[in-house]
Order: structure tokens, then sequence, then C-alpha cells
RNA sequence: GACCCCUUCGUCUAAUCGGUUAGGACACCAGCCUUUCAAGCUGGCAACAGGGGUUCGAAUCCCCUAGGGGUCACCA
């Protein structure tokens, strides 16, 4: 095991988007390349958004995606008096204070230097309180929060394995607060307390965390730790280029989920957004991606996501699924369309099987699959209202149907050869082509224009159903003819 | 507004010390295949943001402009 040591800290506000998905995905991806650690850590210091609802979806929805961690959860929650202890030291090195000014007082200066056009920053009011001034503020009753004490001058350089050297002024950086008036310290205190204490080696997150590096880094400094590495993935934008947000429709992994994606299909369209192996193979598994990994070949710029492509790819996982893998997630969504009354036995789900076989190549999601497959499953179904007018409105329709019933009724058992040769015999007798006859039959047995071949449908069916279903589109044939 | 990052077909991307007819994939269009619908196969459309440099030679290096994004909380 190496030294290198990832974590994947998201906070639990939210459903895992796939933004988060995707940097977890590379944190992964890195660690099993490298040989390295996967901690996954709950940043659940915001009390008010924090719930444990989101806590599940997340360890859900890397669970399903299969990206196994090696260390934790840990949570933030659970580790409060570690940061309390960290700050009350840098007071004690004169590396922090104790800042007692109100919200209100704060929020007055913001709006000055919103009225001057300037960017806002703590002005250092309680920079240099005597003991006196401290005990007059605690008479008033006022909650202190702590700051950090951060150098005026000079510049903070992020040393990024993505973007390289990225220096920022230090002027532009005000003592931030690192615990809060309620006790609970801030996110750029947190993070990097436990990336220190945690021995994370290298931190790779999204981008918008790049501008607050360098606070972190002073931070890190003030604390007396060595840094990490940093790696700022690009940002997963929606395709109106907007941040990503729910009204894009589907942009967490458990909606993805619902719509009948596969965690392998999503993984390797995640992948490909903002990283490349560097060869044309689009289609790859896991195993290549941890092979051909590095952060090298990572992509700086943001990535919009595409769900066609990731419909496309969906499509190509499920032709070369593992047959029973397929039907067995696709069960939920039968259910979820009322075409699976029970629990399916053993002879169910060989039919499921078949069926999943046969229309897996002309859906590209689960969810669709359900749908193109419904006729076999119930014999509630329309007739496709084109087919009608094309098909059940010719002359000789119905008597058409009905041979083919008897014909069918006829036939001891289905064998696929046996069934063309007899549809063969069977149109020559009515005196018209297959290309009449089997379509007239398919729109009769499914009611619809198109499907898996006439007779690999017929067999799923069964003689009993297929015969039933032909007379009873003669019958309405006749009804409204 | 300040600071930071980014810029190759509509979208994802390749071209990793400068020399390519700028490659692939999705989508789209056409053809083939096919009893249908798909799938598959073949072909087509389509990009180096703009302007200056450096160089024999720039998508690639430098500068400027424009555009996009991110951060500027007692959120993470």
């Amino acid at each position: 095991m190496s030294n290198i040591r990832v974590r994947f800290a998201p906070s639990p506000t939210g459903e895992l988007h796939i933004g988060g998905a995707r940097t977890a995905l590379f944190n992964y991806l890195f660690a099993r390349k490298t040989g390295g650690t996967f901690v996954l850590r709950i940043d659940d210091t915001d009390l008010e958004r924090s719930r444990t609802d989101y806590i599940d979806n997340l360890i859900a929805s890397l669970k399903w995606l299969g990206l196994q961690w090696d260390e934790g959860p840990y949570y933030q929650s659970k580790r409060l008096t570690e940061y309390t202890g960290e700050a009350e030291r840098l007071i004690k090195e004169n590396k922090a204070y104790r800042c007692y000014c109100s919200m209100d007082e704060l929020a007055a200066g913001r709006v000055d230097a919103k009225k001057e056009n300037r960017a806002y920053q703590y002005p250092g009011t309680c920079r240099h309180l005597t003991p006196e001034q401290e005990e007059t503020f605690k008479k008033e009753g006022r909650q202190p929060v702590i700051r950090l004490r951060t150098p005026d001058e000079g510049t903070t350089v992020v040393s990024d394995e993505i973007r390289g050297e990225v220096s920022f002024e230090n002027t532009g950086i005000d003592d931030f607060i690192i615990i809060k008036s309620n006790g609970l310290p801030t996110y750029n205190f947190a993070s990097v307390i436990d990336d220190l204490q945690m021995k994370i080696s290298h931190i790779i997150r999204a981008e918008e965390h790049l501008s607050n590096t360098p606070r972190q880094i002073i931070c890190a400094r003030s604390l007396g730790y060595d840094l990490p590495k940093f790696a700022h993935v690009p940002m997963i934008l929606a395709p109106d280029r907007s941040k990503l947000s729910k009204r894009h429709g589907a942009t967490s992994v458990e909606e993805f989920r619902d719509q009948g994606f596969l965690p392998e299909a999503l993984v390797n369209y995640m992948a490909l957004l903002g990283w490349s192996p560097g060869g044309d193979e689009e289609l790859i598994t896991l195993e290549k991606m941890v092979e051909n990994f590095s952060l090298e070949r990572v992509n700086k710029t943001a990535a919009i996501y595409d769900v066609g492509k990731l419909a496309w790819m969906n499509s190509q996982y499920m032709k070369d699924y593992d047959p029973q893998l397929l039907s067995e997630a696709a069960i939920p969504f039968f259910e979820k369309k009322n075409l699976l009354t029970a629990k399916p036995g053993d002879d169910e789900k060989n039919k499921l099987n078949k069926i999943v076989i046969a229309v897996r190549e002309r859906a590209k999601t689960l969810d669709e699959l359900a749908d193109i497959a419904s006729y076999f499953l119930t014999d509630d179904f329309e007739y496709d209202e084109k087919g009608v007018k094309k098909h059940f409105k010719k002359e000789g329709a119905s008597r058409h149907l009905r041979q083919a019933a008897s014909l069918i009724d006829a036939m001891p058992e289905f064998e696929a050869m046996d069934l063309e040769k007899a549809f063969h015999r069977l149109s020559e007798e009515l005196q018209i082509s297959a290309g009449r006859l089997n379509p007239l039959v398919r729109l009769a047995i499914t009611g619809r224009m198109g499907g898996p071949g006439l007779f690999e449908t017929i067999n799923i069916l069964g003689r009993q159903k297929t015969a039933a279903r032909l007379k009873r589109a003669a019958d309405y044939i006749d009804s409204i003819t």
C-alpha cells in the first residue's frame, strides 16, 4: 500500500449529483491506480442544511456506482473537539484571535463596500484587542468568533497538479473566520484539519474550490503542517452552460438510476467528462479506466453533459450486459408500470429473460425497455393509429387474421422454422405477400408497427395468447369496418 | 465590481519537446442490410474565439481583446 491517500468529502445538503459523483470517481480511479487509500468523509458541520437522508443517499449512490471506499465514512460532526482544540492552540500561538463584531456590524461594512464598488474585507477591528476590551465585550453578552491572522503582504501560490502554479495576492485575503460563534468550525478550517490529520496526500476536488485554496494553505501553514498536493478538476455544467441544478432535469445519481441507466454506463460516461484515456476507445471498463488514469490527462475545461450520449452509451452497455443481470435490473421498471403483479417466480424470470433479450437493443434505458416490452406482459394495449389505417382497414384483414389464428391453433408447439414455413404457406393460400401478412399479424398481437422478429414475438407470447389476440383483433376490425 | 481559471466540430474529446488533408465519439443527414422497428455497416455535414507577435513553420509558445465559468458568507 502506497502513501497516497485521497478523499471524497461531500456535504450532505443534497442528493449526490453527477458533478460530485465524477469527483468521487476521479478520486477512486487515482487511488486504485496508485495503490492508495480512498477515504470517505462527510463534511456535515452545517447543522442547518445537513440531513441524514442525504447521507444515506450519498452512500447508496456511491455503492450503486461501485465506487467502494477504503476508509470511513468519517463525520466532521463527530470531530468537533479536534477543531476547537486546534483553534485554541492558534490563539495561544497568537496566530488567531477572537472577534466580537456582530453580524449586523459586519453586514454594514459589506453594504458600504458594495456602495463603493469594492470587494469587502474584514477590516481587522478585533485584531489587537486588550484583555480588558475582551472582558467588556463578554459582559455585553457578545458571542465571539475566532479568526485566523492572515498575512498582509506577499503571495500564496497554489501548486496544482492539473493547472500548474496559480498565485494569489495575500492582500486579497482577509482574516477569515475559522470558528463560528456557535462553536462550529467553518469549512476552510475543518476541512484543512481533517485533510492534514487524515494524512491526505492529494486533494482532488472540483474547480469551484480553487479560489478557497490559498486560504486553506495559509491555514495549514499556521497549523504547522505540510501541504498536500492539489488537483482541481473542471466542473460539469448543464446544457445551458450554467451550474447544475434541479431545473435541468435529472442531475442526481439516483434520478439517473430511476430513469433506467446502468451504473457501468453512468460511470463510463462520467469518466469521459474531463478526462480521456488517450485512444479512440470510449466504451471502457472500470478496470481499463484505472489502468489508464492519470491526473495529467484530466482536462482544464468545464464540460457540458449531454444526456443523449449517456443514453447511447447506456444502450451499448445494455446490449452486452449479462441477460440474467439485465432482466434482474429491469424488474423494478416492469413493476413500476404494473406489468408484474407479484414477485416473479422461476418460470416468469425465464420468460422475462427471453423478453429482455428480444428487446434490449431497441431500448436506450431500462425504463424504455419496459415500455417496449409491455405487450408481452399485458393484453391491455391499443392498436397503433397509423397501423390501423394501413393494415386493419384493408380488404380481408379480419379474414386473414382468423386464418392465422386457426393456423396457430392447429400447431402443437412452436419451432421458429415451422412457424416461418407455416406463415409462408398461409400467405400463399391467402394470396397476399408476406410483406402484407406479417405486419398485419404483428399489429394484431402487439398493437405496434415495430419490434422484435415476428416469429420470435409469437414464440415468446405463446400459442394461446397469440391466437386469442389474433381473434380479438379480427373482432375489432369487424367492429370498425 | 475585484481576484482566479478556462477557450478545438452543436456536445464530449484526440493531436502531450511546434511540422497532421486537425483524428474519434454522440447527435444529424444519406445509402446498405432487413418481413417491421431497432441494431449493425458505409459515407457525408461540422471546429483550432478574434487580433497581434516569436519562428523556416503555431491548435500547440508569448501578449492583447472578447466570451464563458468559479470565488468573494458566522454554506460547504
